[in-house]
DNA sequence: TAGATGTTTCCATTATCATCGAAATATGGA
DNA sequence: TCCATATTTCGATGATAATGGAAACATCTA
């Protein structure tokens, strides 16, 4: 009778809330330890184990083992893309407690969105970058200007390189908690990494949050008018 | 712990077997009566009574009322698109009937992607229009050139009409059984509606497949150089 | 080499939820 | 108005799968 993918097997991996978590986590791009994993949703080694397993055999997570530890991460881009297609149709969650209300305000404030910035910080870069003339929004996508291509030249980010990555070169995202967009594609990667370099912003080491640091409020109200 | 969305409860939707069925085949674009749904999921009326109210509670699927019958569609085209990210990511279906296998072909040969044409003869035309100069490949996304507006004025679409769209113009989806991509968005739209208009391919009633007519075939031919 | 740590495997228990029979409600047609 | 059809609502049953305790395996360090 049907005919075509089995959607519900997918759906039914990332449908358990323990597994949810985990992969949420991993949208911040990075490797994690299964320990770390098993911390962050709550469950046991054991279980954290047996839900990893379940994921790497359907080819939605893999592993690197270093020794006796073993670091998740998410397979691709494309399953990245499911995870965050699926956050801007999912229900907000209840805040129940203080942590939560704190990692939950740090998320939105700036996050990384797999392999680019998103939260205020993502949507307020954009926004800049459209109110200078540097990126357009036409078609209902974004293109860089050649003014926006001086910029990011100026900001030392090599286009050249940019446009060789196996990736769409820009485009939009659209935020879950901004419920606006913000740069996506190899360009916001680009940026990303840039202000890592910097030290302009640093990654959460527990969260998928990123934090801007002092050097970096100062950095990005001087070249992007950007109050943080 | 957890910050962000709850994507476990939208996933937890669309895991459900029969629900997963219904949902691919409101993929089709179309409106359907609850009857027609219940049969091709393969449950009572009364089942797909419940699971569609739940679905609507989700604002995953909306209803349309006329008088006794109810027919229901997809919340929107975001919803669309979550289910279309994880068609390319599930696992292929074993085909256990001849039936199955029918359906199976049909849908590989030409079918609606949601809003626009999926399969062999979305990835053909594509191609066609990319062999032709009509379309671009540049930054791992498509453009129209200034032939290919010039080909779709002749073609009979109002381009200008199509970009007023609160659509992305033109973009790449990737098709789960050509595993290549044919054209999406609002120009993606306007080819399916007016190879419609045209007669050139008419939706099958039951499964979201697309027939080339006779005349299609010609046209086809003629004007995209394809052999269907 | 022995002990510590990280991770995986195994299995019985418990919680969750889809299903259909029964019945009720809503609408159309003769 | 009555009967037929489409759909919804209710509730008990049966199937599924996540969980943690126990144990095994893999690697590191003193």
């Amino acid at each position: 009778m049907n005919a075509g993918p089995n959607i519900a097997a997918v759906a039914k991996l990332i449908s358990e809330p323990s597994r949810a978590v985990i992969l949420t986590a991993l949208l911040d791009g990075r490797f994690h330890p299964a320990s770390s994993l098993a911390y962050t949703a709550g469950i046991k080694p054991q279980t954290a184990s047996f839900h990893l397993k379940k994921m790497i055999e359907a080819n939605v997570v893999r592993v690197e083992k270093h020794g006796r530890h073993r670091y998740y991460g998410l397979e691709n881009y494309e399953v990245a893309e499911v995870l965050e297609s699926l956050l801007s149709l999912a229900p907000k969650v209840e805040v129940k407690s203080f942590k939560q209300a704190t990692n939950d305000k740090a998320i939105r404030y700036a996050r990384t969105c797999y392999d680019h910035l998103a939260g205020q910080l993502g949507v307020k870069m954009t926004d800049s970058l459209l109110d200078h003339g540097f990126l357009e929004h036409k078609d209902n996508t974004f293109n860089l200007t050649p003014e926006g291509e001086t910029f990011f030249h100026d900001f030392e980010i090599d286009l050249e390189q940019v446009r060789k990555k196996r990736r769409t070169y820009i485009h939009k995202c659209l935020d879950w908690s901004e419920r606006r967009h913000h740069i996506a594609g190899a360009v916001g990667n680009a940026l990303l990494e840039r202000l890592i370099d910097l030290k302009w912003i640093e990654r959460v080491p527990t969260i998928r949050a990123v934090k801007v640091t002092t050097t970096g409020k100062t950095g990005l109200q001087e070249v992007f008018n950007i109050e943080m």
